[in-house]
DNA sequence: GTGAAAGCGCTAACAG
DNA sequence: CTGTTAGCGCTTTCAC
């Protein structure tokens, strides 16, 4: 493997020239960058060298950290950060910390410490002292998903986003609205199922309307639970007319289940799910969008600007979300209403 | 942030012992290990150091290239590979490389040159060049889900499990089955639907069943496109009563078209799937299974035995596929094969 | 067992 | 503009 000295030869020149020179630096002049080049490339050197991070302190590559990395949320941020990283020349470096436990989860520091030059980190609710430790990296971190006073933080509203889907049901005479939220014993202490909670609840008493807790179920933001939920919820009593699940995978459980007992979306009930999911279209699916690949865009572009600028203080971005009406929602009759 | 020269002053030794004291290598005294291990914890010094890998010309991590790192196979695999990685201590670096174009899928190798110690690439179908690249950073690779003379491999029999799917069918009594393929003009040449393809083809001969082509749709391997060319099948005269579908997403695609056309699943029409995706256990889909994430997992094994050897040869893996009968096929009564 | 010293491949500071 | 000379933080001889 050719290193900066054989170019350095080749060209003629000596090794800060051609570290210049490969860099893109200025004072070099244009005939001599030429043939540097040149000899760079017939020796097969990387136009941009990292094989030495020593002398720079710097690693050239972002740790991405998340709790999972193949559920779909995580994975299309991810692939966001992954593009806008490339394009900027950075490596991205994948941690996944939920696999970890006890002892592991409090050595992190210890993993990324000295590998990365910046963080991003994935809805991934670490304890305050956790973040504590990500912090004492001294390095620039960016959450997507979640907020704190001293980093950058990408999200989105997730209570107007809940307002929105809840809204849009009231608007379309249902009064008796189901939820599926997430578990009240999360092991991780997400914020987003209390805030699309919440914003299914206020607009509720906004509008008047009755909040029976029977018509509560919870699931794991996955499909598969939902469908169980959903079974429960049907045994019950004084079913809803529409429901809005905190995510489009806990909607398409939900879903299965009501064809499961012969139940038809919209006729029989209405859903609305949350996220965007592509699945979500291709199932009609009525639900609230987030942008979540440019979340992952975002918060590599937010990081880089703060690797170029140190002192900038960390913007706090909320990105926006929209409803997107399919087929799963409907207005029901003034009769229907009625009942 | 301390260093490693901190470490020695505090424990009172020298840099090269703290060094070879970290490291776990042999002629340390234990006591002096331990006085070691307690200044580095005390200086919060990283165990296991990686700030500068010029002296030892290693980088103490491993690429991941593929074409998309957001669908379900890839994040899977992806999954798999970092955390038996993790485990060893190295980094995984992600690479998506679908996202390039032109010029720049050339010039792949001055990206990864020097960056990563070995390369675990995932079903991406690279032009013969583009290997050679690959093959000239004189680095171990791991291939998922291809293969290669020159690279350690790992992936599943796919005309093997075509074949069981099919052969499923058949066993149901089915005598009109249709095929929902890959892409004849697919972007990438992967070799997965012409082998599943292949697969289906010899199943149908053995049985001296008829092939019309007039049952087969093409999809790209997304509910979304398998949706639509379901509508094309459906519209063509004397319909199959069973189909083979070379993935999960494209099986469920036709299930939500038969959805829409009113017909049933398994009564109207029998589908078995591919891959084993977590969809297909929910929606009852019967499919034939490949261990995903094992699969990365093994391609990291693999390439951690080549990084410890250099000389071993690379073994070609094949791992084994499982029919999940589930509730989507059923066998046609003795009236119905009569038709 | 341990330390001193000479690198690793590269960048940065300073001359010229 | 370019070369020289120190390092960067760590590993690896090679003596002791």
């Amino acid at each position: 493997m050719a290193g900066i000295k054989e170019v350095a030869e080749e060209a003629g020149v000596s090794t800060a020239t051609v570290s210049r020179a490969l860099r893109g630096l200025q004072h070099v002049n244009d005939a001599t960058r030429s043939k540097i080049i040149a000899a760079a490339e017939k020796l097969d050197y990387p136009l941009t060298p990292v094989r030495s991070n020593a002398a720079q302190g710097r690693t050239n590559s972002v740790g991405v950290v998340a709790p999972y990395i193949s559920r779909w949320y995580f994975s299309q941020v991810i692939n966001g950060a992954e593009q806008a990283l490339r394009e900027a020349g950075l490596d991205l470096l994948l941690y996944n910390f939920s696999a970890m436990k006890g002892r592991e989860r409090l050595f992190q520091h210890q993993l990324l410490k000295g590998r990365v030059d910046a963080l991003i980190v994935i809805s991934l609710p670490p304890t305050e002292e956790e973040f504590n430790s990500m912090l004492s990296l001294g390095i620039p971190i960016a959450l997507v998903g979640m907020e704190h006073p001293e980093c950058a933080s990408i999200k989105i509203d997730d209570v107007g986003g809940a307002r929105t889907a809840t809204q849009h049901l009231v608007n379309q005479g249902h009064k008796k609205i189901g939820l599926m939220s997430g578990r009240p014993d999360d092991p991780f202490n997400f914020s987003v199922p209390q805030d699309r909670r919440k914003g299914f609840m206020s607009v509720l008493a906004e509008n008047g309307l009755e909040w029976l807790p029977s018509r509560e179920v919870h699931g794991d933001f996955t499909m598969h639970t939902a469908s169980r939920a959903m079974d429960d919820l049907l045994a019950r009593p004084d079913r809803p007319t529409a429901i809005f699940c905190e995510s489009d995978e806990m909607a398409m459980g939900a879903m299965q289940a009501l064809r499961r007992h012969g139940l038809k979306t919209p006729e029989d009930i209405s859903i609305v799910g949350f996220d965007g999911h592509e699945m979500a279209e291709f199932s009609e699916l009525t639900t609230i969008e987030q942008p979540v690949q440019l979340m992952g865009e975002m918060a590599a572009w937010s990081i880089m600007e703060r690797l170029r600028k140190p002192n900038v203080i960390a913007p706090s971005l909320v990105l926006p979300t929209t409803l997107v009406v399919r087929n799963t929602t409907r207005r029901l009759t003034v009769a229907e209403q009625g009942l």
